[in-house]
DNA sequence: CGGCAAGTTGAGCCAGGTCAACTCCGGTGG
DNA sequence: CCACCGGAGTTGACCTGGCTCAACTTGCCG
């Protein structure tokens, strides 16, 4: 099909093979130099690319898994700022200024490593993959300000629903319809990325199953039953609350 | 000098005037044509560009002042997410599918609302625009990180600590040695912006006052005194706690 | 089957939210 | 020039959501 021979190794990757993707924009010359200039690696959980390596490579594109920035304060406080999924292409040229933090993988996680100086050359030719790279920045950049807007004023649930959501609308290659939700951390990590604590995690998931919006296929896989209800909960709609005890009722009118 | 006329308009700007912004690096037939499909607004707090406004200019650089990207939820709570200054170009095209928010002027803000045609036209086809305005971006994403790992994880005097250091940091024109900050939000856009009360920023302010590290001229200029304890604060360790009354010491043996 | 990390549950406590009262300040009009 | 007003900021007292700590359960891997 295509002449000159595409590498091997991307001939797997989404970036290659989804056509909305980076390198599926690339003319078959460009896509063969930035390959050859570029380096893929398989990372598994834990797994850190830390200053090092990020000032080596400073471009970064995630092919599949969750890759996780962190940050980290003095007394060990640790924070997942942002995640980063396939088709994410991560610039993290000249922070030298910035305290920035490390990628760390939460899951498996396949990246490949582009060569800054093919990339800019790319970026400056191609139109079309200038645009792709362009917009998933500002999508990077829009959904660092919502998830800075929800850990800023919505409380325990509501960053936790809110979370379910974003998360069946990120979800994988699966249609939309499906009423399945596979949250792709551990709760520890989900727990570092909402700024909360694991134990409130917990006790807000169990919350929502004992509403009824939520029901546990298994730790990590859930099936939503009340979509309208979960996204109300997201947008800080106060639910009537359900009392403690079945006969405490709690009448208005005396 | 530039033999097409300059419109007026664009002299006085800092996009223009500042070299390292984005109209600076314009050929002149660029600039013309630029500014001639571009309009600029002055605006004075609390004016607002709405959705429709948003959706016929979506894009918006900034000459002077703050302007606020502001989020909405049910039941009013309200969010102060980015704060934009000069030099900001700030691109919400086709955000239809998000819960985006309105831009909000914080105080006297003139913006300048460019062509998204002519726009796209010139940053692909002149590199060095291309670069400010990728940088740029790339600047807005990372802040909007650093301000959501701050968010989640810091505690109320650390999150104004760290705001006074990022106001110091992006100020406007003085030189960086200078001790004194201006805080340009009044202190419910501040609560707003960091996600308390405005009684807590309050508070905090007294604190920093009292313990020395700070000095208040008025009620938005400060004088940095102790600038190696505030950034300590900032990144969250924990100073040796002044006991409340002076004689009730704590004794680690007993 | 044993060992360890992840996750859950419960009890108690505190940082910061909430509410109300008060001060301060700039603008307005008599 | 002063009295008045309204919104911003501050202060104090109280209350609660979620953090903490500790004990327990579950699930995974060798």
């Amino acid at each position: 099909m295509r002449p000159p021979a595409i590498p091997p190794k991307c001939g797997q990757c989404v970036l290659y093979t989804d056509s909305r993707m980076f390198c599926a924009q690339l003319a078959d010359d460009e896509q063969v130099e930035l390959s050859g200039q570029s380096r893929t690696l398989s990372m598994k959980r834990g797994d850190t690319l830390g200053d090092s390596a990020i000032s080596c490579w400073p471009i970064v594109a995630v092919d599949s898994g969750v890759l996780s920035l962190q940050h980290l304060l003095q007394d060990g406080r640790k924070t997942i700022t942002t995640l980063f999924m396939k088709g994410d292409i991560i610039d993290l040229r000249d922070l030298s200024n910035r305290n920035r933090g490390a990628l760390i993988a939460l899951g498996n996680v396949k990246i490949c490593r582009l060569s800054p100086k093919i990339f800019e050359q790319v970026v400056a030719n191609n139109p079309k993959a200038q645009k792709i790279v362009w917009h998933n920045l500002r999508d990077q950049a829009f959904r660092a300000i919502d998830h800075s807007a929800d850990i800023a004023k919505k409380q325990a649930l509501e960053k936790v629903a809110s979370f379910v959501i974003e998360c069946h609308h990120r979800q994988d290659t699966e249609p939309k319809n499906s009423h399945l939700v596979k949250i792709p951390l551990r709760r520890i990590d989900l727990a570092e990325y909402l700024g909360m604590q694991p134990e409130t995690v917990s006790r807000c998931f169990k919350t929502l199953q004992k509403r009824g919006i939520l029901e546990a296929k298994s730790l990590n896989l859930l099936h939503i039953i009340d979509d309208l209800r979960l996204q109300r909960i997201a947008n800080g709609e106060k639910e009537p609350e359900i009392p403690k005890s079945p006969n405490a009722q709690v009448l208005k009118s005396a």
